[in-house]
DNA sequence: AAGACAATTGTTAACGTGTGCACAATATGC
DNA sequence: GCATATTGTGCACACGTTAACAATTGTCTT
């Protein structure tokens, strides 16, 4: 079998106390025998059984990130920026485990032996019991990209109704006033930032809409590709649309070629999120940056400032979005 | 604290032995006290202790998703149906630990007391001393994507070789003769696979190609803008193009589109993977569709196969690729 | 020289679970 | 009615680690 420290114990001729002591730095051992024991500890290639140091000491050194869900709704690049954000900050300390919060039936399992920390992607509300299940069992815990108010736990955000504001904003001052909206999917937390956002920059400049400037998404790209063809239905068409994200904003760019129009020339576009690819369509996305590997990065060293026991206060922590303009929206010819 | 096994004993009146036993569903035990016992142990809200029970089974629920890195290379929407496709099999079962190779400066602390089984999927032949690593440590291991010859172990892979072979054939019969390749990055087995067949096919159908219309890329939209502006410089462009991936070919199109270029009037493309977003490209993007999603799961069961013992002998499993006809390559007109 | 005290190491128990073996209670066979 | 299976339960230990407490040695103080 493998190595324990009975065997190197036995080797050096001590307790097996004093190796335990020597492999974890206690300054109770002499320099002396710490280096022997270390070097003996070497030469086995000894490595730790986690599964006994966690028992007795009740840590698993596990974090666990969890996804609403791994399936529908959730756009590969925010996924993959995600996980690398936090595996970058973690993954010395921890193992990552990754899971959907839809994975599971019960959270029963879910317990402080397993997760020394739990940082949650969450999407919608529905998550909520599984929020308020994790903070009465006591596990440190980070909620990022939607807001939990009314308990004592550590946010972090972006201000997604501030980017549609500045984006909506850009479009109007670009001379666009036939404005319409694709939203992202239902019930998302998202969707009504963004939203939120998109309106209160028309009211604040005085722009009206009309109910078939509105029409609903859900993040992908086929979404997109429909919710355009139905905006381009009627005779009165916008002349620059807020995509709520990119994916949908590609799917909307397909429709608009299929109708023989051009970007921006007959119409502009602005999408949300900033995707690798965005910078690489024709033309360019203009679009949102929505910070998502910062924000886990900065969830995460949230997350092991509370492990560590530094007493971190209840916050929402609010990460900037930034306006990204390339080539899709263009300037409406002012006709006086 | 929590609930143990001795608690529930107490209050049923029996030793921890008969609940732990009953709990396993041991046949030992008379149906009747384990009715009795299951009924308190839910009432407790028992849960057990994964690190007790681990550190005497010698198992650790866990498994192990290794990608060679999570940096760069690595594509959003690959790494995305990766996890989710291993996380659909295993997740009932396993906790699922997701990390990069090169997160690893030794791999000391990776062992069958953390891993019940070990997925990995391999871009290139550096992984190779983390794989034979495992294999030394006889911990069940499935790898996914690129060939290991001469070795034990399972294999799922797709034929990108076959597939580049088909999508050039079809390049070819749609009557184009001058074809370029932008290649995927330096190392990756997969880059070596593609041009493989890409150049198979040209043998075959005895067409030559100048070295001008070899470029190299790295598998990311900017390496294949790069890689195009590239390719249009020379004063003979070819009339299709064969990319190495669809990321690049996104790149690729924008380029083609700042020349003032038509696709496929123009010049015709040809991406590999099928990601989500390609339908929705204007044109919408020809391409190979890789079953990532398919692979993965694949994998994943055989690993479980190969963790509940049954003896799965070597194997290497191709999963066939598919050419997605669409719009980005043209018929060329048959000058005679 | 005896006691106090510091420095280092050892003894023993504990964490929560599973399991080989012994044992009790009951059923079966003659 | 006794010996023998059969069934159900408990005792004691093991897994590999950490930690409270005890023990040993050496040094210093008075």
């Amino acid at each position: 079998m493998s190595v324990t420290i009975k065997d190197i114990a036995k080797l050096a001729g001590v307790s097996h106390t004093t190796v335990s002591r020597a492999l974890n730095n206690s300054s109770l051992i002499s320099e002396e025998t710490k280096e022997k024991i270390k070097t003996i500890a070497a030469e086995l290639n000894y490595t730790p059984n986690y599964n006994a140091r966690s028992l007795v000491l009740d840590r698993s050194y596990n974090i666990g990130l969890f996804f609403s869900t791994i399936h529908e709704g959730t756009s590969s690049s925010f996924f993959y920026e995600v996980v690398r954000g936090v595996n970058d900050i973690v993954h010395k300390e921890f193992k990552l485990i990754v899971s959907g919060i839809d994975d599971y039936v019960d959270f029963h399992s879910i317990n402080r032996k397993h997760f020394d920390g739990i940082i949650v992607m969450s999407q919608s509300t529905k998550d909520d019991s599984f929020i308020y299940n994790i903070l009465e069992k006591n596990i440190p815990l980070v909620v990022l990209n939607r807001e939990i108010q009314d308990a004592p736990i550590m946010n972090i955000l972006s201000d997604d109704r501030n980017g549609a504001y500045k984006a909506v904003e850009y479009l109007i001052h670009s001379g666009h006033k036939k404005l319409a909206i694709i939203e992202g999917k239902k019930g998302f937390k998202s969707t009504q930032e963004r939203k939120d956002g998109f309106f209160q920059a028309l009211i604040d400049h005085n722009i009206t809409i009309t109910k078939d400037f509105i029409v609903e998404g859900k993040y992908d790209s086929e979404s997109g590709y429909k919710a355009m063809k139905e905006l381009l239905r009627h005779s009165d068409t916008p002349t620059a649309v807020f995509c709520s994200n990119d994916d949908m904003a590609v799917g909307a760019m397909k429709a608009i070629a299929e109708q023989g129009l051009k970007i921006p020339d007959d119409i502009s576009l602005m999408g949300f999120d900033d995707n690798v690819f965005s910078p690489f369509l024709s033309p360019a996305l203009t679009t949102v940056k929505r910070p998502v590997e910062e924000i886990s990065k900065e969830g995460a060293k949230k997350l092991l400032d509370l492990i560590h026991g530094e007493q971190v206060t209840k916050e929402i922590l609010h990460i900037n979005t930034r306006l990204q303009i390339r080539e899709s929206v263009g300037r409406m010819k002012v006709k006086d």
